[in-house]
DNA sequence: TCAAAAGTGTTAGATTTACACCCATGA
DNA sequence: TCATGGGTGTAAATCTAACACTTTTGA
């Protein structure tokens, strides 16, 4: 039995904006169109939702095909929808925005899909609606990451309180001041210091901490 | 020239989550669902995106088939698409809420379209997903209300500080204090105290105060 | 005259912000 | 030895939260 089959059908894509951390800058991961309409145009990555699948697991499905990555953290950003956002037929797209630290994602398979790492203050002029979606997955991000511990998702394991603010920084797209953040950090627990040193990045060294996601599901208060 | 014929199309529907304000209580329209599958459970009001339009336009089409009113504040909760979330066929839906005054909301219409206003604490178990995205979209407006002013969407032109707060308070679903919200208000140079006084809650007379919009977007600074 | 809603300030506590110097170490 | 990034505390200012009584007037 078809109950709506007097309604007309469409395309449905998502596409995902990438952020990803390198230890200085906040990135977004574009590369260009290999298909047509707007081939070779500078793009997000994205596909199409299959009959059989949510949308959510579309997503993460094209995520994977990039990536070579599982579970990462991944939220939705909207659905797009003008009628002709996309110059070759009605496609609604869903965007998504995943983080993920730059280092985790394998080089050789990133110049396989020809993608690249782009400052999100310098993104081109995208395919399609594409700037429109990342802007308002950064809007989205800028609020989660100060009641929300997603920067642990663009940071190694360990990582410094130094490493920790840069990404801060770059996410809100201002400074903050280092004594009034870390003692905000000192402040939660979940946040811990381990006895370990890196040294890539000082003389002295600086302490490693830790985010322990079981003590944050105990005690959550989080705010930056 | 078809571009993406290899893919599959999926039927794209919006539902649209109207709260309205009745003096006392935020409220959510719902109806009898009139289609199969689940013609006869709670519902949204909702309608099937067509090929040739946007799905902002989608939502505002539906929202004007059962209010008759154009231009209201509505915005995207975003798309829920699970394979299974429609019990007849698949069907990704974009959610989207609605503000009204419950007063603007002719009462012949209401009952033609067979809706009708439930507390938002009151919510039945409703078809589909619906619930879920009307708790989406609650949770987002909560958020917006404290940024935003979105509140005089859901008040008439005219409106008392009393009735200001007890919109407040019935969104976020929490008391506050009246002298401290009041203070707030005071500061707020674009809601202006009018010299026409309402009498019809009290004895006394409670002064009615207007949103100007103008004096808002030029120094705009909201916070409640 | 009294019940019911409108209106109004102050204070203590909590939070936020601004700010500058010493430390440890490898080169 | 010195350049580099790591690490630390205090005080002023601002914001938030708690709190109770007087006013007006129609019934």
């Amino acid at each position: 039995m078809t109950y709506y089959k007097e309604y007309s059908k469409v395309w449905v894509s998502v596409d995902v904006i990438i952020f990803g951390f390198d230890e200085k800058k906040l990135k977004v991961l574009i590369g260009r169109r290999q298909m047509d309409p707007g081939r070779g145009e500078w793009s997000l990555y994205g596909g199409f939702v299959s009959a059989n699948e949510g949308i959510d697991d579309a997503a993460k499905r094209t995520l994977y095909g990039l990536t070579g990555l599982n579970n990462l953290y991944m939220r939705q950003v909207g659905a797009f929808g003008s009628i002709d956002r996309d110059p070759g037929e009605r496609v609604i797209s869903i965007a998504y925005y995943a983080l993920i630290n730059v280092k985790d994602y394998d080089e050789k398979l990133r110049k396989e899909h020809d993608v690249q790492w782009v400052d999100i203050n310098e993104i081109p002029i995208l395919y399609s609606d594409h700037n429109l979606m990342v802007e308002q997955a950064l809007r989205i991000m800028r609020q989660k990451i100060k009641t929300s511990p997603i920067s642990f998702q663009l940071l190694p394991q360990l990582f410094t309180l130094t490493q920790l603010q840069t990404l801060y920084e770059a996410v809100i797209g201002d400074e903050v001041d280092k004594r009034n953040f870390r003692k905000r950090i000192k402040d939660m627990d979940f946040i811990e210091k381990t006895n370990l040193i890196d040294k890539k990045t000082s003389k002295r060294g600086a302490a490693l901490y830790r985010f322990n996601n079981k003590a944050f599901t105990e005690d959550s208060n989080f705010k930056l």
